[in-house]
DNA sequence: TGTCAATTGTCAGTGGCTGTCATTAGCCTC
DNA sequence: GAGGCTAATGACAGCCACTGACAATTGACA
């Protein structure tokens, strides 16, 4: 921090992450612990491993795993953390001019076309389309995956309400359209999850489809139109 | 239940509910429980509160409080379940011609009415309001009450596809439109739970008042029109 | 009053998670 | 390339939520 090379270090980090054998075998671990966790919660279920299992199936001490992560809950969301960071990047640089919704929609169907291969650097995505499953039937994932998708859209109606020039604070409607964003989202995400096309892209064609019925699922009533 | 009075019993139960001195002692202890539950985690929070503090208050083992609660969550969801209770209640109440988002509204509005008497009976409402800020800042419980919210949202999608002769699978606009009106509750309860007005009245009109928003939100682009 | 069934307490055990301390292993300098 | 430094690990003890099993107690009802 005080050394001459400081500067260089802050700079250089991302380089230097795997030159010695100390960073290299602590990225291995952290790997292996967890794909060895996303393979036993697809196989045998969350609630069914124990995070002695985990360490086990890579030979490190439970107190090592938790070195690694802060808690079993962690490893199952590896990859939405990745996913999420990926949105809010690809909101962040849309052209100022689309509309609110119009922006939340291309950018999360772009960002759907990143996520294969800041992924797999970790691990292989199919285990996590077979973990996502895994996620929306078990009650307490489902919980924690709420609450992060109620965190992210408070980042993007902060983000939504800056592109407008608005207060979030004191306008409510950034809120608003971002909640009927993520409401959409979470509906294809179900729906997704219970069929049998997992896959990322019939993930993000659903995603369009259903993003496409949001203007006529608001408009007027429903009895008098067609089918939709 | 093979006995000749089974079907009395069935009719009956709520009568004999508190006629015997067993289950007037068992809905005690159970309220005390509640009670002093909801006041540990109101004064204390809930993450600093054991088990073992709540069932001491009470003067009961740790193995008689979950002999009435499966869980240290469920006595600080205790309120909002009667709460959403009333709302599918009421929802199913509202008159078939109203569209979906005006029965959604009145609906909710007008359980907020009811609401009062319906806890009271169990603990006072002012502590659950105290709680409730619990709830919205101690994340284990806020990704419950999302997971709870979650699955209202599913029931109340099901009414209102049934009240428009729709197939919930099928067509997406009524889950769309129950997210769309989930997310602004969700917005409300966060605003309301952050500022001081913590009585029911308040919240009650800023439901209302976010409510009357949604139409203006989803209109054309903000930045032409004038403030909400 | 005595029998039966329900309520409760006690005890032991599991699983997630944390603090502590000694041991190990990579790194860096001389 | 030996030795000191520091970071990573393992082993152990302990807390808390929660569960199963069994014995003791207590209300119900004939």
């Amino acid at each position: 921090m005080t050394s001459p090379y400081s500067l260089n270090w802050e700079n250089s980090s991302d380089e230097r992450h795997d030159v010695n054998l100390r960073e290299r075998k602590k990225r291995r671990t952290r790997d292996a612990l967890l794909r060895a966790a996303l393979e036993l919660f697809a196989t045998r279920g969350y609630e069914e491993t124990t995070v002695d299992d985990i360490a086990a199936a890579v030979d490190v001490s439970q107190r090592t795993f938790f070195r690694y992560f802060a808690g079993k809950e962690e490893t199952a969301f590896f990859v939405p953390r990745l996913a999420e960071a990926l949105v809010v990047d690809a909101v962040r640089a849309r052209p100022p001019h689309e509309a609110p919704l119009e922006a939340l929609r291309r950018a999360v169907l772009e960002s759907w076309d990143t996520i294969n291969e800041a992924v797999e650097e970790h691990v292989p995505i199919e285990l996590h389309l077979r973990v996502y499953r895994v996620i929306e039937s078990t009650p307490a994932l489902l919980a924690a995956h709420l609450r992060r998708a109620a965190e992210l859209e408070e980042q993007l109606a902060g983000i939504i309400a800056e592109r407008e020039g608005l207060d979030v604070d004191a306008d409510p409607r950034p809120r608003i359209v971002v909640a009927l964003f993520g409401g959409v989202i979470r509906v294809t995400e179900r729906l997704w999850s219970a069929g049998d096309d997992l896959t990322i892209e019939g993930m993000r064609e659903l995603t369009a489809t259903y993003l496409d019925q949001v203007g006529p699922a608001l408009a007027g009533n429903w009895r008098a139109g067609q089918s939709p």
